[in-house]
DNA sequence: TCAGTTAGTGTAAAGATTACACTCTAAAGA
DNA sequence: TCTTTAGAGTGTAATCTTTACACTAACTGA
């Protein structure tokens, strides 16, 4: 008790909203608590930020500590601050959100502990704090976020079939895409390229696999394009 | 020296981004800071957060203490935490945008104080802190916004023609519009209704003036709508 | 070899966007 | 009162984009 202010500070932490994409489902990242309040719940990763450390190192820190997971895209999303979101004291959290590939195993892995669960987005347990309010706003941004950006590279692996492509789209969105218009549009925006490989053990004709061109998509990123699907 | 923790805590503020359009120009309210650091300088309205209220009172607070500035439009922008951007100690601010109308006379009377002015965007003084790059930031998301929001009635008094309203999103966005086109396309969102009012005290012939429909405006902010202007 | 399953492909109609130029109106000044 | 000035207000055709829609190709497993 011996870091002494002038006038009481609230406590600042960070909370991840993690997504991944698996074949039917967006799913967020959760951990339960070990200690009170809300213990034994299910919440998001995230905790005190240091004073020496930024915002995104301490989320990035967290995630790792919390979840084992690391090397995912990161972004500030939303500062919560109500009076009263932690019973203890006032708190103020900022939150972001991340993609995670859950075709990478590390992150599979990592994330196989107990404790570490990933949950169906429209199917998540009663979470503890406002992280329910932080989630949704979360999927809020996802969705706006991809109508502008190739959110794909980061919730698909290195290679994808056009049809993986368009079930992320159509789950992220929740709407159905007509399979020769999507292919066009994306196509056009000439963002992705083929390779040489195709699907591998499946018991039906076999799909092309595409990449993302990150050169590409950096330079469309500048101009700032729109996706319109 | 009274509020002590087990930990050292980083200071909250806020800052505000507080833009206002007129004939020409887009432009920011600053007030030049009294104490060091940056003594004299020119700065962000903004202060430290309160323990108790919340991130969106404390902004508004401080707008109305350091500027004389309430009723505006106000959204949280992004919260900014490198470790040095205050050179007295760890703060983290959250930064906020809002929009004000230059045509109300209550915001032009307070702001006609000392130490506080509206400076054009393209054209500001060099700023305390690391407020530039908030001020960019503003900026940047004001240009997003105005593309799927209709911002217009933030920033243009309740009566206004179509030429003003075709201005603002030139200014904003920094390209010039077709008259015809921009009138068609605005006019098909159905958004804005024609008044029996017209523009007074020009010298060539008067616009009629328009306002907006709140209540058509919120249904369509709620589907989402797209402006592609 | 047949059944099952998904991959992959083109076109025409409708709708949206763009480019473009003149007349109308009101006030000010001659 | 006539003329000038400054911006208000208006339509159309060409181009581009989006949408709707259905069959054949390829592979696997029974």
């Amino acid at each position: 008790m011996s870091h002494c202010y002038e006038y009481p500070r609230a406590a600042l932490t960070v909370d991840c909203v993690v997504f991944g994409l698996d074949e039917n489902d967006l799913k967020v990242l959760l951990i339960q608590r070990k200690l009170v309040p809300f213990q034994h719940a299910w919440a998001l990763p995230g905790g005190f930020v240091r004073v020496d450390e930024t915002l995104d190192e301490a989320a990035r820190r967290e995630l790792e500590e919390e979840a084992g997971v690391t090397d995912v895209y990161l972004e500030q999303l939303y500062t919560f601050g109500t009076l009263d979101r932690d019973p203890r004291e006032r708190v103020v959290t900022v939150a972001h959100y991340a993609l995670a590939k859950l075709s990478d195993h590390r992150i599979r892995a990592a994330t196989d502990a107990m404790g570490v669960g990933w949950f169906a987005l429209d199917d998540l347990p009663k979470l503890a704090f406002d992280h329910s309010e932080i989630v949704a706003r979360g999927h809020e941004r996802l969705r706006g976020k991809v109508r502008y950006a190739p959110v794909g590279f980061e919730l698909l692996p290195p290679r994808f079939s056009l049809t993986q492509l368009q079930r992320l789209y159509e789950i992220i969105l929740g709407t159905e895409l007509d399979k020769r218009n999507f292919r066009k549009k994306i196509l056009s925006l000439d963002l992705i390229v083929e390779t040489d490989e195709i699907e591998q053990g499946v018991r039906h004709r076999a799909a092309r696999l595409y990449r993302f061109d990150r050169r590409k998509y950096d330079r469309l990123a500048k101009q700032g394009f729109e996706l319109s699907i």
